[in-house]
DNA sequence: TAGATTGTTAATCGATTAACAATC
DNA sequence: TAGATTGTTAATCGATTAACAATC
């Protein structure tokens, strides 16, 4: 991999990066300076340079970026190359908005298995994936590889349940629950808290002047 | 106001200071150093009193910080101690789970509409939240002084009912569809793009070691 | 008063932007 | 070749951390 570490604020730019280039695909641009690139995605011509200069050189002088290129680049960079096998923790409204999310499976994310603790729901699918119920998980990590959890439940199911995902193997938590999450090093834990969100908005809507 | 513009990492680190003090209060901890709450939330005490510094001294020294004046005080600075009106477009399962999730309303956030072009939504309701068309939403947005939109409807919509909102006075949005969306100064919009948060999950599950 | 801890200034670190030689 | 644009070094800017005087 890369020789050296990779900063935080670089990453998260990657998939916007990856958006804008797969929106120039679609409309049949074929090459592309970071100076355009710089215009229509309001940042520095600088920046996406030094940006992709982390990972090597995919520009050529004088020419620009080839589009298609440095598009599957970053795609790979990403890991969008592979397949992962998931599974959503937590039945509720938005871990279904997540199962039904198709794009996820177009990127190589798929969706394995659904559980919660509710027997109610017990069998039921979406979008054709059955809801298990929380204590078959771990024969169903280990038997489906799963690399990945998303945990779509309250705060105190998610943290009881972390320390079976990481037992059984999975690598990475796509965390939605209101806490921090306590992994040990080599797990990868991406937090997506809402009401944060929502109070950022807040905030922002109250300093903001007209 | 404040004086200063507060920087954008200062402003999304209060929402977590704000659910640690919530967690303290429930604990029944009545005060807490700087330094004790940064051992807790893995950062430098430095940090903490900076941050907080930029909007006022809420501490006292030889003591720390009483918990739950700067909760309080820290819900006010994001806005907290407002009530606002909102609606979601969009009423697909992240429209439904958003509609469903109350401790939204319990901060203030009320969602007065959920708005969808599929006519077979018409008059379902979401939690006692009529599903309205979409064509009824300037006179809603007036008539109920809306100030805050959650997009959670695919790009192409998202993009149409931007300027609608706008028009008629929205002056937030919360946007999950995967654009960036454009809106004139005074207007604030706070991203959700949850495919670019997991390809960062992505990114890391490929480039963390054991 | 002595001890603790803040508020704030100064030092350090890292990220962004500018500049330009290399080169297609 | 001349023009364009990258890759990369240097300069600037901003954010984080350290240090300590002020003070409860």
């Amino acid at each position: 991999m890369e020789e050296h570490e990779i900063s935080k604020a670089v990453v998260k730019r990657l998939p916007r990066y990856y958006r804008y280039l797969g929106d120039l695909i679609e409309a049949r641009v074929e090459r592309i300076s970071s100076n355009e690139l710089s215009r229509m995605m309001n940042v520095t011509a600088s920046q996406i340079r030094q940006d992709l200069n982390n990972f090597g050189g995919f520009g050529q002088q004088g020419y620009g970026y080839n589009v298609k290129y440095l598009y599957q680049e970053i795609g790979r960079i990403l890991g969008l190359d592979k397949i992962y096998s998931m599974v959503i923790i937590g039945a509720g409204n938005l871990g279904q908005a997540l199962a039904n999310y198709v794009k996820f499976e177009k990127r190589g994310f798929w969706i394995k298995g659904i559980f919660d603790v509710n027997p109610r729901l017990k069998g039921m699918t979406v979008r054709g994936i059955e809801i298990r119920m929380t204590d078959e998980l771990p024969q169903f990590i280990r038997d489906n590889q799963i690399q990945i959890a998303a945990l779509t439940l309250p705060k105190a199911g998610a943290e009881e349940v972390v320390p079976i995902l990481i037992e059984n193997g999975v690598k990475a938590i796509w965390n939605f629950a209101h806490t921090d999450l306590n992994v040990p090093g080599g797990v990868v834990v991406e937090n997506v808290h809402l009401s944060e969100s929502l109070m950022q908005l807040s905030y922002n809507l109250n300093h903001t002047d007209l």
